[in-house]
Formats: C-alpha cells, sequence, structure tokens
DNA sequence: ACAACTCATCAAATTATGTTGATCCAAACA
DNA sequence: TGTTTGGATCAACATAATTTGATGAGTTGT
C-alpha cells in the first residue's frame, strides 16, 4: 500500500508511459499475456522495434516476462501503475497543502 | 470528477512530468504561486531554460499563469494531478480486469 | 547436423527534446 | 522620452530517444 518509487523510478515508469506505441503494447496485454510474436502481429510493428519497446516496459517495471520453449510471453503488472498513482497522489497532496497567491 | 483526459492528453501530461528540470519546478510552486525571476533564482537555471519547460507544463494544463505589472506568476493546477490519476486509475482498472495466462 | 523459428541486441540513421545565447516586446521608472 | 527590467521566442547547437536492418543466440523439428 505505501509508496515505494523513488523520484527516479517514478520518472522512468511515467516516460515509458508517455509513448503511443508503448500504449498500444499495454492495451493489448490488457486482454492477457502474450509472446511477442503475436504482439508483432497484433500491433503491426517490426520484431526489434516491438523488442525495444517491451524492454522499456519491463525495465521499469510495467511488464513481466515469462520464457517457454523459444517463445517469450509478457503480461502486465498492474502493481507498477498503482505504485505510480500513489506517487502521483501523494505528490498532488503535497502540492495541494499550501499554496498561497503572491501578494503584490 | 469524471476522467475528461484524452489518450492524448494524458500523454502529454505524463511526458512533461517525465523531466528532472520540470519536476524541480512543480516542487518549487508546491509552496506557492511565483513569479518567474523568483524562479529563476530559486533553480539556478537560465531565464529561456525556464521559460521553455514552464510553457511545457502550461501547455498541458499542470500550469496557471496570471499576469501583473510586468511578472508572470506561475502557480499548480492540481487538478491536473488528478485527472491525470484518474486516467491511471482506469488504465490498470482495464488492466487488471481479464488477464488470463497463455497455455502452452 | 542442419534448417527454420523466436527473440534480443547492436550499429547506423533518423527524429524528437532540451539548451544556449541573442533578440524582441511590454511594463515601469528616471 | 530614454532606460532598465521581466519574460517570451527564435535559431543554432547538443543530446537523447526511436527506428531500421543486420546479426547472433537459443529452441525445435527433420
Amino acid at each position: 500500500m505505501q509508496n515505494t518509487l523513488t523520484t527516479e523510478q517514478s520518472r522512468q515508469t511515467l516516460k515509458a508511459l508517455a509513448d503511443p506505441t508503448r500504449l498500444d503494447v499495454i492495451h493489448a496485454l490488457a486482454e492477457g499475456e502474450r509472446c511477442v510474436c503475436d504482439l508483432t502481429a497484433d500491433l503491426g510493428i517490426t520484431q526489434s522495434r516491438l523488442s525495444f519497446h517491451l524492454r522499456v516496459l519491463r525495465d521499469c517495471g510495467l511488464l513481466a516476462d515469462r520464457h517457454s520453449g523459444r517463445w517469450t510471453y509478457y503480461r502486465l503488472q498492474p502493481d507498477a501503475l498503482s505504485a505510480l498513482e500513489d506517487w502521483l497522489a501523494a505528490l498532488r497532496q503535497h502540492c495541494s497543502s499550501s499554496a498561497p497567491l503572491c501578494s503584490d
């Protein structure tokens, strides 16, 4: 329940989510785990390009992977989204606490 | 209360937050409204560089500005953070709903 | 062993972002 | 009016992120 993300981790996650291709990946995985070759077909992008984005998403914890035979399956880690929500909420609360206008 | 952010707006906000200088700006403004010259001094960065980042933050709705005399004051818009939280929560719920593993 | 398949990784090319320094405009003040 | 100040904007440069195409490593099936 507590927010264990550092500012740097949050920044990496924000950056990871701020890309259209990666959001497409996330939406594709929302329906369930998929192997890379299926994702490549679903999204209509090249394999190396997808591999690049999968790595970004995995590195910040948004995805997890699993190897089986010659396939690699990727799945979402919703906890990473929760952690980011917590971090954002803490930031917002800090911002809302005291924000007087300048008296000029 | 409802989330009115489009995917594109959310993406812009995520991108805006994913920058160290801009997070510094947000933290500086958490204590209250400030004029650009004070922010320049507080953050120790050049004026044009700060102006660039203020624009990014204002364009995505995280900041609002106010002109008085020859000064421009910037302040946080915590609602923009709330809206992003809502968008993230919706994304997470969509992701958590049904995510079966592949049977292989 | 060989061939086909899945996927990661690398270098090179491309594109997007951020920084710097100069310039401009408007407001204030002498 | 001339001068200074606060701040935005622009062009040029610097840096970072993404895309592409090629290569390689591991797996499966023949």
